[in-house]
DNA sequence: CGCACCCCCTGCCGGC
DNA sequence: TGCCGGCAGGGGGTGC
């Protein structure tokens, strides 16, 4: 669910409704997270003013009024709503806080794989040691290239690595490696000049087009209106095995390896 | 360095 | 119908 494009449409929509709000009664749960929630979180939050909505990678970045930022990332199944008031408790909400417009905000997890924290975010290590932004022109086929010389690992794993581009999951770098012509088993170093700028642009088709979408929903993602992405009616491979290929007719297959699948046409994909 | 494998945790789905 | 195993989009760690 939460990769670049979820979350950056939950940003979008926290931008438009936070930005200029205080936070109050602010409340965490104190169920672990993928971390310990910080007990001292609650406190950094209340009666701060968000300023503005960040993202960095998979990460979103509540900057607020006194310099530090309050720090989410979603994990698998974070969720972040907004409600018109308070309602009743849910069982997986981790963090609960009243807007100064009576509004409440609540950040939902129930596999608990997100993390919540407060920092400077340029002090911050999770977010220093991600690479570029697939949409910032350090992302280039030469930057791709440096990092897939030499480089035996596979290219998929190496898209999927947040240290060099930072955003990507499992679902958009089978899109990408499709719309690239590239099988996801291929090593890095052997990929040509032209796969690899065709990657590039690919990663920015890609993604642009899973904004417009305004992501996948496949079970757990919602917007923070509670509505639905609708990217997953425009997937080519991912979650498609045995399916008829799109563009050639052919037979979209499945590999494993661990417990993350890829999928991939054999016929358009090299 | 690459990778296979393990973990964290809950929910859902398909098969029996 | 009901139970159970398998599987899931994230990231981190270990050991070979």
């Amino acid at each position: 669910m939460p990769e670049l494009p979820e979350v950056e449409t939950v940003r979008r929509s926290l931008a438009a409704q936070l930005v200029g709000r205080r936070l109050f009664a602010v409340e965490v749960s104190g169920t672990r997270l993928r971390k310990p929630v910080e007990a001292s979180l609650a406190c950094a939050l209340r009666g701060r003013e968000v300023t503005a909505v960040e993202r960095r990678g998979k990460y979103l970045l509540a900057h607020l009024d006194d310099g530090n930022a309050w720090i989410i990332h979603l994990g698998m199944t974070g969720c972040v709503t907004i409600s018109p008031r308070p309602g009743a408790p849910n069982g997986h909400t981790h963090l609960r806080a009243v807007l100064d417009d009576g509004r409440e905000l609540r950040f939902l997890d129930p596999r608990r794989f997100g993390l919540l924290f407060v920092g400077r975010a340029d002090e911050v290590a999770e977010i220093a040691g991600l690479g570029v932004e697939p949409f910032s022109r350090r992302f280039n086929a030469e930057y791709l290239r440096r990092h897939c010389l030499a480089r035996k690992r596979r290219i998929k794993d190496l898209l999927m690595d947040q240290r060099i581009v930072a955003g990507l999951g499992n679902i958009y770098v089978n899109e990408i490696l499709f719309a690239a012509g590239v099988r996801p088993g291929r090593r890095a170093s052997s990929l040509t000049r032209r796969e690899t700028q065709c990657l590039v642009l690919a990663t920015r088709r890609v993604l642009s087009r899973a904004l417009r979408a305004g992501g996948t929903s496949i079970s757990d993602f919602r917007k923070t209106d509670g509505s639905p992405g609708k990217f997953q009616h425009e997937l080519c491979v991912y979650g498609r095995e045995g399916c008829r290929c799109r563009r050639c007719g052919g037979r979209i297959r499945r590999a494993r390896s661990g417990a993350r699948s890829s999928y991939y046409c054999p016929g358009c994909q090299r």
